[in-house]
DNA sequence: ACCTGAACACCGTTCAAGT
DNA sequence: ACCTGAACACCGTTCAAGT
């Protein structure tokens, strides 16, 4: 009885309900509607907390760097770099065929989150971290680029359905990051 | 007088002006409208050519595909593999950036035509024959694998804008594949 | 102050009707 | 045998009107 009507939602909900129907649904079905309905609002109502499609999926995007982010800390733990390095390509690997919807933004819309620290964001502060141990400060940031280059790749690949000419992917992809790391590590000839 | 209703376009238009549009104003301006009014018709008649907007999508990717061959195979000339796997790279990332909407096609869709033999199509083979000749026969597909992840992650990062942490990018570039190239050459450790 | 139906501009696609 | 306008089902987005 107080305000004259409350919100039925929120932006959190929203962003939460997209990120779940582009991650079940994919984001061809990552619709104002579709969003709209799992909030229990019509679809014109999400106008009133996002500006528009363009802006709900970088707000979603947004979000998945945060976890992402998260995982990868956790992932480089023990301390020396080539084991660290070859945790953390396996552990975004798995992350990414875990959450294909929300895999697909984070190099179609690039977010700034990304780059932008945050609380626990930075998400490849452990990756540049990692890359700088081994391949050294001046070269830091072209060794962190190309293992990110050859992960996001292969994974970008393996989800498209690239791979139709047989052999283990797993063992591709075992065998790209040892010899990646075994590269970085050392010059070029 | 003959036929009641010669042909007003073709197949072949179709997918040529399509691929145009593609390039210079990019996948979303790729519609079926602006296709017909490319090639003189109403978007309707499209249909008499072409099952949907999907297989006009992949008829244009094969067409990139089999463009994309023929300058793989005439960058790798050397004989040398070394020379011809940096070559190959150069060659792939200047094309990717002048036709950026080509490019995507790639590895969004994955059309067939990536494996499919044909006139002066397979076109990774050469990437494939320097790739055995470096790794070694036993290896030649996960080393294959690892340059077209590499290269395609970092040609899809640049395109999409993600390098955005400074540095030089022609010369990340140019790090990775010398790197690269040393890594598939030698064992991981 | 938020939510809604109606409306608009745009798609892809189908189909009966033209020639 | 191909082309067309009209129609339909869907989008994203705006806006006046409700409460």
């Amino acid at each position: 009885m107080a305000v004259p009507a409350p919100s039925r939602t929120s932006l959190d909900a929203i962003v939460r309900s997209g990120r779940a129907v582009l991650d079940d649904e994919g984001i061809d079905a990552l619709t104002m509607q579709r969003v709209a309905a799992a909030v229990g609002v019509r679809a014109p109502s999400l106008y009133k907390h996002v500006r528009d499609r363009d802006a709900l999926i970088r707000l979603i995007a947004a979000d998945v760097v945060r976890d992402l982010g998260a995982l990868l800390h956790a992932a480089a733990a023990t301390g020396d770099p080539r084991t660290d390095l070859v945790a953390i390509a396996h552990e975004f690997r798995a992350w990414a065929r875990a959450h294909p919807g929300g895999y697909a933004l984070l190099f179609s819309r690039v977010p700034d989150a990304w780059i932008t620290p945050g609380p626990d964001a930075d998400a490849i502060e452990p990756l540049l971290r990692t890359a700088a141990a081994l391949a050294g400060p001046d070269h830091a940031l072209e060794a962190a680029r190309t293992v990110v280059a050859w992960a996001s790749g292969f994974i970008g690949m393996e989800l498209a359905g690239a791979f139709r000419m047989g052999g283990d992917v797993d063992a591709a992809f075992g065998w790209g990051i040892e010899h990646l790391a075994a590269a970085i590590a050392a010059p070029a000839r």
